[in-house]
DNA sequence: AACACACGCAACCGCCGGAGG
DNA sequence: CCCTCCGGCGGTTGCGTGTGT
């Protein structure tokens, strides 16, 4: 025997709600507040079951829902995000204000897939956008539009000797140029044009709907076993998120040289309004940790617009050890 | 005008994990 | 430890509407 759906026991109703069932809803949730959703029904007069409830307000009466078409830049980030995310609708939907995760599904199944399908992509892999976030240069405009707020951490051969972030050639979505570092405390906001100290050991620090980061990898280039385990003898999974909880990732120095371009892509969550979230620089706890010598390093927005020098460039100082790590 | 088909959207279904008894 | 309830989530379904023939 199946498992039975919600108001198996009563006859309730099901399907399309009327609008004298909505006002109800909405008048009872906006006296009383929701409370135990199963309660709700009986409480505001409803042969619906508290499920069906839920649903409805969350997808349709809720006052602060965004009504009307997506934007493209809604698409853009529901592209980037799902490429980051997968099929985490609900996470999706938390970075965009007043959409639900039912319509964002909507969206990326009646049309989003079908647009990726069109120019030649695979929706589940993202294999051409990956490819597009791992070379912007093959199609700056595109990678341009479609990655404008994503962040790349890359990582080059060479080494020089400052140890903060160049700034001087970032603009923020406004078109601001050279935004103020920030680097006043230990924990520092990260925001894509801010700087901060770098000759450190990184942490992400996020709070729970930012928890999920990416690190993305060349696929051509990737072997697991020129990957480390971490401490935990967990094998760090490129291309999976991760989180202030997962374990850290570790790189050795034969894998990073086996990458012919010399890059890491991290994606890091988005701020539905096209600002990040905050994510925190943490230096406090990376005294001594010389990680990221030996390379350069630069934060950035994965710009590719045909401006060759949009990233946050970052330069260690020393030039001696052989491992990246996430603290 | 009638029909078939495609599409978008709202709602349902079933699974899962957490809380509490 | 088991069971039940509940909320949350992602996948799927089915209806209403638009469009083409």
């Amino acid at each position: 025997m199946g498992r039975r759906s919600c108001g198996y026991k009563q006859k309730l109703r099901k399907g399309l709600w009327s609008p004298d069932e909505d006002e109800k809803l909405l008048r009872y949730i906006t006296k009383h507040g929701h409370g135990c959703w199963s309660s709700v029904p009986k409480l505001a007069g409803l042969e619906r079951c508290g499920k069906s409830c839920r649903l409805r307000w969350i997808n349709y009466l809720r006052p602060d829902l965004k009504r009307g078409g997506f934007s493209s830049q809604e698409e853009n980030l529901i592209i980037q995000l799902q490429s980051v995310l997968g099929n985490r609708w609900s996470q999706i939907a938390a970075r965009l204000p007043g959409r639900t995760d039912n319509e964002i599904k909507n969206l990326w199944n009646s049309s989003i897939k079908k647009k990726l399908m069109q120019k030649g992509g695979d929706p589940n892999t993202h294999k051409t956008l990956s490819e597009a976030m791992l070379s912007t240069s093959t199609c700056p405009e595109k990678a341009s539009r479609e990655l404008d707020t994503a962040i790349s951490l890359n990582l080059k051969e060479d080494s020089s000797k400052p140890s903060l972030i160049d700034v001087s050639s970032c603009r923020n979505e406004k078109g601001d140029d050279n935004l103020n570092a920030s680097k006043t405390s230990a924990h520092q906001e990260f925001f894509p044009n801010k700087s901060f100290p770098m000759n450190r050991y990184p942490s992400i620090q996020q709070r729970p709907l930012d928890s999920i980061a990416c690190l993305q990898f060349p696929v051509q280039n990737l072997s697991h076993d020129q990957l480390k385990l971490d401490q935990k003898g967990i094998l760090f999974e490129p291309n999976k998120e991760f989180n202030s909880r997962t374990p850290v990732p570790t790189f050795s120095r034969s894998f990073l040289s086996a990458q012919t371009d010399n890059k890491i892509y991290a994606g890091l969550p988005f701020h539905p309004m096209g600002t990040f979230n905050n994510i925190h620089w943490d230096s406090s706890n990376c005294s001594g940790n010389k990680s990221f010598d030996s390379n350069v390093f630069s934060w950035g927005l994965a710009d590719g617009g045909g401006s060759s020098d949009k990233t946050l460039q970052l330069h260690s100082a020393d030039a001696e050890t052989t491992d990246i790590k996430w603290s």
